[in-house]
DNA sequence: TTATTGGATTGTATTAATTCTAACTTAAGA
DNA sequence: TCTTAAGTTAGAATTAATACAATCCAATAA
């Protein structure tokens, strides 16, 4: 992988992030220093990054993607009211039944844990009124 | 909820639909015998079945929401190569430490299987470059 | 029956994310 | 240094989704 300066400050503001950024917010993170930055180029990075396996994609936001810097295989916790995403290291084995895996064959699998965040609970106080998101998606 | 014959039209495809459409598909489906629907009509209703719980809106494909009628909890298992998905029933209980919960009041979870279709597989006979998928997402 | 009303539907315009394109630039190996 | 494949860029094009404003329509009120 060719190393140009744009994709050094990209890998630098990824690395340790653990913000699960938009292509946008990766953008305006870099353009700050670099202010001939492409989000063009943004995309193809991202896009090189997650085929060697650097990155991975987000389903979170139906809105945009997302990406996670964290190769390591993990789980997430989402806050349902504002999105904010935590890692959950570890793994749990979980098992299909013959029946239930359909003929397919296993690779891994993923779990997302849906909750209210300590800072969106805050904000409920009181608000007792659609605690029950329609959001849980997935 | 108003009865409308767009809306039963587009109930009618979804009930015991299996495919996990797309607005698009939904939109398809319906307007080849109801040539005046719109798809603005599709997104509302489907918002509205959302917000009733009649459908959940899932994240597996980053380019369009897609629906799932189905609104008992369940979890998914997925074809890395074309993205088919399988309902898989029933609930695994899992658990997070008090660490590892971060303060947030836990409101459920939901587990993406990840794996290769019969299908895949068949067409894969002899290829074993790139068995390991890079769209592992989440 | 007719008028009113409020939600539903529709086509179109708009927005926002992402991809494409084509010209230009550059990192890295010979 | 030279060459070249790969990367960058701005802007155009595309696509999903939303917003909007003008009807439409079914239920109720008068």
């Amino acid at each position: 992988m060719k190393m140009t300066p744009q994709r050094m400050a990209i890998l630098e503001y990824l690395d340790g992030n653990k913000a699960h950024p938009s292509a946008a917010d990766v953008y305006k993170a870099v353009a700050d220093k670099f202010p001939t930055m492409s989000l063009a180029t943004v995309y193809n990075t991202m896009e090189t990054l997650k085929a060697k396996g650097m990155v991975i994609e987000l389903g979170i936001d139906p809105d945009k993607k997302r990406f996670d810097p964290n190769p390591e295989p993990h789980h997430h916790l989402i806050c349902v009211r504002c999105k904010e995403v935590v890692d959950v290291n570890g793994n749990f084995s979980l098992d299909l039944s013959e029946k239930e895996r359909c003929n397919f064959d296993i690779i891994g699998n993923h779990v997302d844990f849906y909750g209210i965040c300590p800072r969106c609970k805050k904000k409920d106080r009181g608000n007792t009124h659609k605690i029950i998101p329609n959001c849980i998606q997935k």
